[in-house]
DNA sequence: GAGGTTTTCGCCTTATAGACGATTACCTGC
DNA sequence: GCAGGTAATCGTCTATAAGGCGAAAACCTC
């Protein structure tokens, strides 16, 4: 606990053990899922839980949970990953107390990771039991993605580097929960710059059917759209 | 560490320090201010830093900070009261290894508390040089409040009970950092049923005019404008 | 009651996005 | 190679939200 160097001690703080927690989120078969693990052990066994684990003693939150889902997903196939909160809950484990801190991550449809025997996409409109208090993270990060929708670009990382509108449609009606019109996700991506058309068709349809133009983002760095819809600056001072 | 009852133990997790911050925000004097302390000892003696402290065994995080903000402001003036993040660097205090989760209050115009000697709002415009990492606290924070003054109600937690529009929109400039037209806030706020008439007049002003009606807001639970600005679901769904 | 000050209201313009039918461009099968 | 089917794309109309601005209203003091 707490080495003292450097300058004075450190105060009598409480030490906790951490955990960190990953809300992976991808759309596969056309619904919005997340990565979870089947427990085999007490507590909590045989149900579904979030991939995650301790954090070492040199090791920030960050690297920590990007250690532990490299064990389920090629970490480079992870194109998004954003903290969300940090639970303290003093019985959210029934062993004893652990912090959590969930991350909201994300993995395109394009990849297709090789999961462990025990890890499966489970679709968030139909989870299975859950253990802890996983549910309550994932309750969390789906909110914030299906919000970060609206007024980023967080799209960039549920797509494939390239795609058509209407796979672009596909993936956002999946992952809002609603039907999005594809003239008008068209529309909107346009008008905020946010993808551009690569200049290449679309292998044409099985069934007929116009072959579509592809598209891509044009950048895979999140950007917020303006800062927001309202209340903006004066007109001169944007 | 890590008590072993319910059913079986907990894994060897590190355990370490965890302290909680708070970036308490108000309008002050017309501009957006932050309370802070001024630190005596080492290390960084004489900078100024967010109040909090340590977390006690059975405590939640939620609650320690409110146990530490007591200290500084009465709690029930804290009309706001919201998780940040978690910073995780191994040197932030260079005494040794310490874990933060930094909360997001808000106290309204209207208190006015009493400060200890050490204690002081600085403007977020103008900050004195500060300790540790507390200044990525609060520019997360203040950026935080920007974006929910347009799409949620937050505004309730920054203004007094009931309020004139000018009033409300020095309150809004001064949280935006520029100015915001009157008729334009009192249409937004109006047309999400945001704010209601009181059927009273303030009194007349000082400088002669004409006395303005005074309002409040209709909830001062915190509500999210729609869902978003856009992508919403097809009409029929809404 | 004249002149000054501030609030409140109404109207106009602009920006953004949803709805929907028309058109285009490809397929397959005859 | 042409008819019929299918999906992508475009153009236009409508709805909604919000910024700009000036006129009118309601109070003050002198």
């Amino acid at each position: 606990m707490a080495r003292a160097d450097g300058e004075g001690a450190l105060p009598e703080w409480q030490a906790y053990p951490h955990e960190v927690l990953a809300v992976v989120l991808s759309v596969r078969d056309g619904r919005l899922s997340v990565l979870m693990w089947r427990r085999a052990k007490a507590p909590f066994a045989r149900r579904w839980a979030l991939p995650g684990g301790g954090v070492l003693a040199h090791e920030r939150l960050r690297a920590a949970i990007t250690r532990h889902l490299a064990e389920k997903v090629e970490v480079r196939e992870l194109t998004h990953l954003e903290q969300l909160a940090t639970h303290s809950n003093v019985h959210r484990d029934p062993r004893g107390r652990v912090l959590a801190t969930a991350y909201l991550g994300i993995v395109p449809t394009s990849a297709t990771p090789v999961l462990p025997a025990d890890t499966a996409w489970q679709p968030v409109g139909d989870l299975p039991p859950t253990a802890f208090d996983h549910i309550d993270f994932i309750t969390a990060a789906v909110e914030r993605l299906r919000a970060k929708l609206s007024y980023t670009n967080v799209g960039h990382a549920l797509a494939p580097d390239e795609f058509t509108l209407a796979e672009l449609r596909d993936i956002f009606s999946a992952a809002l929960g609603y039907p999005v019109a594809q003239t008008n996700l068209a529309r909107v991506m346009d008008r905020r710059h946010l993808i551009e058309p690569t200049g290449q068709r679309s292998a044409p349809g099985h069934a007929g059917g116009r072959p579509a133009m592809t598209y891509r983002f044009r950048s895979r760095e999140l950007s917020v759209t303006d800062p927001f819809a309202t209340l903006r600056p004066p007109r001169g001072r944007r």
